[in-house]
DNA sequence: TCGTACACTGTACGTCGTACGCTGTACTAT
DNA sequence: ATAGTACAGCGTACGACGTACAGTGTACGA
């Protein structure tokens, strides 16, 4: 038990960066974006408020924080297999943690420095990207792609007001539809009766989109 | 000069939900969603804060609100010419919108509900679609995927802190470089001099991105 | 002349982020 | 044993926020 090598341990008791980190995004997938306070966070963590600031300089140093840690839960690419399957692989992932984060999105464009998970993740698919033969200017042309589908099916994903094919169903009649007078939208009416009809589910239609993206992607891999 | 008609019209003096969301927008186009108060709003205005409160019934709504706004400064697709001409061009305007208004990204993920002009919008790129030969379904597919993109870039973008090839070139040596240690980020590096060497710029990037997105939507038109 | 409607406002409450200065404890040097 | 130092954590206070509520004045029809 000697005192000196366990001092970064956050004992159960006390508080560290991380621990104030990972109850900060609790919070906010509980409660949102606009739930997390420092003093509410505070008090779940049993502890004053300016407490927490012996672990985080303000409440967006925090917040980077708590991006960087989302950053942290996508997979990186797997080697040792097609570059078409790593890649189908990583926005998958980064799909699903965005859905379980749902706050992460709306504060990206806020915060302009990358964490160090944010870095080690770009590398990553770079250098996957690299090695399949893209050139270095390719493999930058298929990141932005790759990357503002993904960010920007989160987006869209996040402001439906509903998860599954079920509840879409459920919603249409009695929310969506009202508000749309077929004469004004006949186009947007015919949509949702064809999406009620097919079972509409977000996930699927990621993967859809994304298997378009990757196929449109692979000429250039010899190119430039 | 009949009081009666005129009601409607803003005097020049006199407030007006049009007046209040017009110089939100404003103010938060110059100092970001986190200047734009109802207090400071309203003192832009020349009235008091809780006078805002007859033309909007909070906040939220008026967040809502200004979103609208933005949807009806893109444009919507041109008729007579072909679908990917048109298309492109509503997904360029909608860039710009979304470069000229960054606040309008971050706020999109929130607000649920879609205003008229965003209905319109969507109404008039279904149509379009539809028009061009795909099924509703195929429709749906296509407006996923493009506003996805549309979106992810405008997040993407505006975390950048650079907006030309000649800022980044400045920015690369001064602040992103020595970030990137070359032994834990080799292809990050090579990227980084890869960008400045080809003069990297968003707006041609977002072209790139897109045209690929349109020729790979090209077979749906005709499927399902 | 009165009444009523409406555009607008002042004050107040609870909450926010956080600057500042204070506690208590633990450890080192004497 | 004692004093000194460092540091984790806290209490209070300040200015700004959204907005509930209870006004105030002016315009206009009766």
């Amino acid at each position: 038990m000697s005192a000196k090598e366990q001092r970064q341990v956050p004992s159960d008791t006390g508080l560290s960066k991380q621990r104030v980190v990972l109850e900060a995004t609790r919070l906010a997938d509980r409660e949102g974006v606009g739930g997390l306070s420092m003093r509410r966070l505070a008090s779940t963590l049993g502890a004053g408020a300016m407490s927490l600031y012996h672990y985080v300089a303000s409440k967006d140093e925090l917040l980077d924080a708590m991006i960087d840690l989302v950053f942290d839960e996508i997979e990186l690419p797997p080697e040792g297999t097609d570059w078409q399957s790593a890649m189908r692989r990583r926005a998958v992932s980064a799909q699903q943690v965005l859905a379980r984060h749902p706050w992460a999105n709306g504060l990206m464009d806020s915060r302009t420095s990358p964490g160090p998970a944010n870095l080690r993740h770009h590398e990553a698919v770079t250098a996957c990207l690299r090695r399949a033969g893209f050139s270095p200017l390719m493999a930058t042309h298929a990141n932005w792609l790759l990357d503002s589908y993904v960010y920007g099916f989160a987006l869209q994903a996040a402001s439906l007001p509903f998860d599954t094919a079920d509840e879409l169903a459920e919603m249409a009649e009695d929310v969506y539809l009202p508000q749309l007078p077929p004469d004004e939208f006949p186009y947007l009416n015919e949509s949702a009766a064809a999406l009620v009809d097919a079972g509409f589910d977000p996930a699927e239609e990621f993967i859809f989109g994304l298997d378009l993206v990757l196929a449109a992607l692979e000429p250039l891999r010899t190119a430039g």
